[in-house]
DNA sequence: TTAGGGTTAG
């Protein structure tokens, strides 16, 4: 595998100082054998390249100007400004509503709305509109929305609910939405194209075309012509409900209108076509707009590319995305990574790195899907080390990599004896809200004792003993005592043993030879000998031979004593452990 | 101050 492409990409960050810089693995460290850094080292440069609160805030030129700013508004602006806020920020809405509510107009909980809407915040959303309530039951949550919103002096203005009903209809809030619109309704506010298109878009989600026609048609009764965003709305509820015949239709009237001359209408049908299975009639239409001079974009050619990925036409993929190379400047995220896919999977290496390079100058951010993207390629070009560093950026730019690709990677960082890193992934996952399955705990278990890492290993035993198996617990044990700071062997021993792992006398007799071996440890020989015989185990004939024989190293008489059955209490032994236990 | 489109997934 040729990988000098990567190399030259090296310290690209410290050359652009953007703020945003692409941290990218682009490291000169490739190599398919474990890296010789320790965790430490990771970390250091982990903290290093995530810039502090301090640096932010004294390179901040524009702070004094905002203070003036400030200066000028009058005292109420400012606390309605500072009400805005404090809701926003506030764990609790509903108190912080009840507090606040009197100082705030119609138009701030508008921006409170928006904010929570453009944020995904549903869950505050419902909280703000239903003090609290559950998300479901829509309807009884419209009759609790209009009964806080009166508690603190508010009423819903017709805008307010155009701004509702477009966060319901991108969350999928089907029922939701239409309540609101009747209560709207119901409150003596006549919708306008914006209610009805934000509606309709609802509909889109559960590909409702029955109720999304019935909608439309109670819309041109009401007076209402439906524009160039309603048709393509309803365009995409027909496309949503698999109603090919419907939508292409619909593509038809929106171009004798004039209103296919964007690309918008046609990404619509290409993707529910390509979604559905029929790439070949995606490939049409998407033929098609080109061949009625609709100037393509970024949309198109990143539903086409993926698309193509997904069908396994990679090839295909490939060379639209050197077509959209060749042809168009306009990048984001989402056309980056559906080139980027496109090329991993036809294995253009060179094709790779210049993206990532491109991604880097055209300060694009690289998101979830850029790092699954590169990871997976990584892990499949064999470039382990390499996937591993970028899982690692991925990590600390705050995503959770899925299991299935810790998992994957977990595996091969073993085989090629990483084994540091191959912890490092499993404490990924396992800091991450994602769920973990219990087969991970003994896999990584395996690699850290083959890796001699037995610190960690003891940590994910003590952790996790519930499901790991017992010859896998065993073979830790029997490491642990051999090998394992010899100031946990102890601790080690009373895991296991709490697990419901019989110590069994070799494992004894290992524990009693290391101390043996280092007699200044004789404190914790004596400790083991106390708790073993507390726990009921019984000292066999060889060991205790092997530890009288060593007696002069222990002391004697508290060496016999603890061998002895008859004098468990001697104040000699009492005295000792009071001292040092 | 309110409306419509794209990305992972052996």
């Amino acid at each position: 595998m040729e990988v000098s492409p990567i190399s030259t990409c090296t310290g690209f960050h410290h050359i652009h100082p953007r703020a945003t810089p692409l941290s990218f693995p682009l490291t000169p460290r490739i190599s398919t054998t474990s890296s010789s850094r320790g965790r430490g080292s990771r970390r250091s440069s982990a903290a290093a390249a995530t810039p502090t609160l301090v640096d932010i805030s004294c390179n901040d030129p524009q702070n004094g100007c905002a203070v003036d700013a400030q200066r000028r508004h009058s005292k109420a602006y400012l606390a309605r400004k500072n009400a805005i806020l404090q809701v926003q920020q506030s764990p609790h809405l509903d108190s912080a509503l009840q507090r606040l509510g009197g100082v705030l107009k119609v138009q701030d909980l508008n921006v409170i709305l928006r904010n929570f809407g453009q944020q995904r915040r549903w869950q505050d959303l419902s909280q703000l509109l239903a003090g609290g309530m559950k998300v479901k039951d829509g309807y009884s949550k419209a009759l609790e929305l209009v009964q806080e919103l009166n508690y603190n002096g508010l009423q819903m203005d017709s805008v307010m609910y155009g701004t509702l009903l477009a966060v319901c209809a991108s969350n999928n809030r089907c029922e939701e939405a239409q309540s609101y619109f009747n209560q709207m309704k119901d409150e003596g506010h006549s919708p306008n194209i914006y209610h009805y298109s934000s509606l309709l878009n609802a509909y889109a989600s559960g590909g409702n075309y029955k109720k999304a026609e019935e909608l439309v048609q109670d819309m041109k009764s009401s007076g209402l012509v439906p524009n160039k965003v309603m048709l393509t709305t309803q365009l995409k509820v027909y496309v949503r409900g698999r109603l090919f015949e419907k939508s292409r239709d619909l593509l038809v009237e929106l171009d004798t209108l004039g209103f296919a001359k964007d690309e918008m209408p046609y990404c619509l049908l290409m993707d529910g076509l390509a979604k559905t299975g029929c790439i070949d009639e995606a490939r049409s239409v998407f033929n098609e707009m080109k061949e009625k001079c609709v100037k393509p974009g970024g949309y198109s050619y990143s539903i086409m590319i993926s698309s193509f990925c997904r069908g396994g036409l990679f090839e295909e993929a490939k060379e639209l995305a050197e077509e959209f190379e060749a042809k168009y400047d306009k990048y984001d995220v989402a056309i980056s990574n559906a080139i980027l896919c496109a090329y991993c999977r036809a294995g253009e290496m060179e094709s790779v790195m210049r993206t990532m390079r491109k991604m880097d100058e055209l300060a694009i951010s690289p998101d979830y899907n850029t790092f699954h993207i590169l990871i997976k390629y990584f892990c499949k070009e064999k470039l382990y080390m390499l996937a591993y560093q970028t899982m690692e950026d991925m990590y600390r730019k705050g995503h959770q990599p899925a299991e299935e690709l810790c998992s994957s990677l977990l595996f091969h960082l073993g085989k090629i004896k990483a084994h540091s890193e191959a912890f490092s992934v499993y404490s990924m996952l396992k800091y991450s809200k994602r769920t973990m399955c219990k087969a991970f705990h003994e896999k990584i278990l395996h690699i850290l004792i083959a890796g001699k890492l037995l610190k960690d290993a003891y940590v994910v035993v003590k952790d996790n003993a519930k499901f790991i198996s017992s010859a896998a617990i065993k073979k830790f044990a029997k490491s642990f005592v051999k090998l394992g700071n010899i100031n946990l062997i102890n601790d080690v021993l009373k895991v296991i043993h709490g697990s419901g792992y019989k110590i069994d006398q070799r494992l004894f007799q290992m524990a009693v030879s290391r101390y043996i071996a280092q007699p200044e440890k004789k404190d914790l020989l004596l400790q083991l000998l106390l708790w073993m015989r507390g726990q009921g185990y019984v000292v066999d004939s060889s060991t205790r031979n092997l530890i009288l024989k060593n007696g002069h190293l222990f002391g004697q008489q508290l060496i016999a004593e603890i061998l002895s059955k008859k004098h468990m209490r001697s104040k000699a032994l009492k005295s000792h452990w009071m001292t040092n236990g």
